[in-house]
DNA sequence: TCTGGGGTCCTAGGACCC
DNA sequence: TCTGGGGTCCTAGGACCC
């Protein structure tokens, strides 16, 4: 069938009507909610890992960007307000977010800390209204109760629905219903497409493909051959077929858990890079128990000057996630990724074969006196860093990145604290950093 | 986009078995 | 024991996402 042939005329409006919004530069506009002073004025977020991690439309429309240094970023721009990621506050404001939408319909998918996805099939009649007309209440709701805004994509599936918030931005509406896609689709690049990445274009663009409308004027055993499975999926979502369900289970557990930290400068210090590894894996357990998971597995994998990289796995005898248990098989595996001489830019840390916490399982002859000791000893280094904030106690090694005074975070905003209804965020004491040697 | 940090999923290919 | 055919499990690595 040629591309120009509207193969999809036959679709009603809404098959399925499935709604993606996407927070408007979301961690910035955050910011200038709880301190109102920062509206319209250039605000980024990132300060404390020296690079953009969000930067609000003021700033961007100023040519800041995602990513950028913060040096380069005052370069362009003197009066830059630059301020240290919040994540306490950009997890409750997504949290008011998805209640928002809750409130429509409990099939509301949490996709990340701010987009989510909606499924209001069939709820046309239980409101007497449009799907267009739902979804913009939703918009209209998060503005007025949260002070920050939202673009709406509304349409037949997850892929069309994303696609369709990221038309219009910030604070869009777009809706793209099933008799509308000969015109939608044409205009969306290929680059643009949920699942399309780098390597995918160009391959299609190899066979003259240019927008997604291309793509599915192309016959599905086409884009499987292409693609496989996943071009097999997005073909038929890029043409109203829902091949994705709004998922509504709460993403709890992961499947790996990893760390990875850059120097400021590559180095070939070995202490220093033991250090920053070390660092890396303290990171990496404090947050595996927090999530009353264990390992069996650890990664240290260190990254060249040159963005190649080398790492050696290992699997432990026993699951765990006591930190101190696995020192010494980091310490031999660091020893054996080594190379004298080479000059390194990361280090990184993955955490694998991830199982829940359930108590311990113990085999006969292990020291069982020894393990408990250290699980102990975990628990009130947590608690000890929980309280005066993280790495307050460390391992001896880590002190090689050498001693940052801990910053108070001063007097909290009114708004913020109205926000956070009575909870106060963690008081962090001027006190040097510990090491414990265990 | 000359590359920060943290994830998931899919696939090809080897090992091993009947 | 070259030979056939078919299955499972595991791993490494690619590709993509926010």
């Amino acid at each position: 069938m040629s591309p120009h042939e509207n193969p999809l005329l036959t679709l009603h409006s809404y098959p399925r009507a499935i709604v993606h919004f996407d927070g408007d530069a979301f961690f910035a506009s955050v910011e200038q909610a709880v301190h109102p002073e920062l509206k319209g004025r250039p605000v980024v977020t990132g300060r404390e890992r020296g690079i953009i991690a969000c930067a609000s439309y003021e700033a961007k429309a100023l040519g800041v960007a995602r990513g950028i240094t913060l040096a380069e970023a005052r370069k362009k721009c003197p009066e830059l307000v630059i301020l240290p990621s919040d994540y306490e506050t950009y997890s409750l404001y997504s949290k008011r977010m998805f209640d928002i939408m809750r409130r429509y319909t409990p099939v509301v998918e949490e996709y990340s800390i701010d987009e989510g996805f909606v499924d209001l099939s069939g709820l046309r009649r239980v409101f007497h209204t449009s799907y267009e007309e739902i979804a913009r209440r939703m918009q209209q709701d998060v503005r007025a109760e949260l002070d920050i805004t939202v673009s709406v994509g509304l349409s037949l599936s997850k892929g069309l629905s994303k696609l369709a918030s990221k038309f219009r931005k910030p604070a869009g509406f777009t809706a793209v219903a099933g008799n509308h896609l000969h015109l939608f689709l044409p205009r969306i690049a290929l680059e643009k497409v949920w699942g399309f990445g780098p390597n995918t274009v160009h391959l299609l663009k190899k066979y003259g493909l240019q927008t997604a409308w291309d793509f599915v004027g192309r016959p599905e055993s086409w884009a499987e051959k292409m693609m496989g499975k996943i071009g097999r999926e997005i073909w038929n979502e890029l043409r109203g077929v829902a091949m994705h369900p709004v998922s509504t289970e709460e993403k709890s557990t992961y499947y790996t858990i990893s760390k990875c930290k850059t120097f400021a400068e590559p180095t070939r210090d070995r202490d220093q890079v033991f250090a920053r590894l070390t660092r890396n894996v303290e990171s990496a357990f404090i947050k595996l128990r927090r999530h009353r998971l264990r390992a069996r597995e650890i990664q240290v994998t260190l990254r060249f000057q040159d963005f190649t990289y080398e790492g050696i796995e290992a699997r432990l005898q026993r699951p765990t996630a006591a930190t101190q248990e696995v020192m010494p098989l980091v310490r031999d595996l660091f020893d054996r990724v080594w190379r004298d001489g080479a000059e390194y830019r990361a280090t990184i840390v993955v955490l694998g074969r991830l199982e829940p916490d359930r108590g311990e399982q113990f085999e006969l002859f292990e020291d069982r006196v020894r393990i408990d000791k250290m699980s102990a000893v975990s628990g009130v280094i947590d608690a000890v860093n929980e309280r005066y904030g993280k790495h307050t106690l460390s391992l001896g090694a880590s002190l090689f990145l050498g001693r940052k005074p801990t910053t108070g975070r001063g007097t909290l905003p009114w708004r913020k604290r109205e926000l956070l209804g009575g909870e106060t965020f963690r008081q962090r004491l001027k006190i040097p950093r510990l090491g414990v040697q265990v």
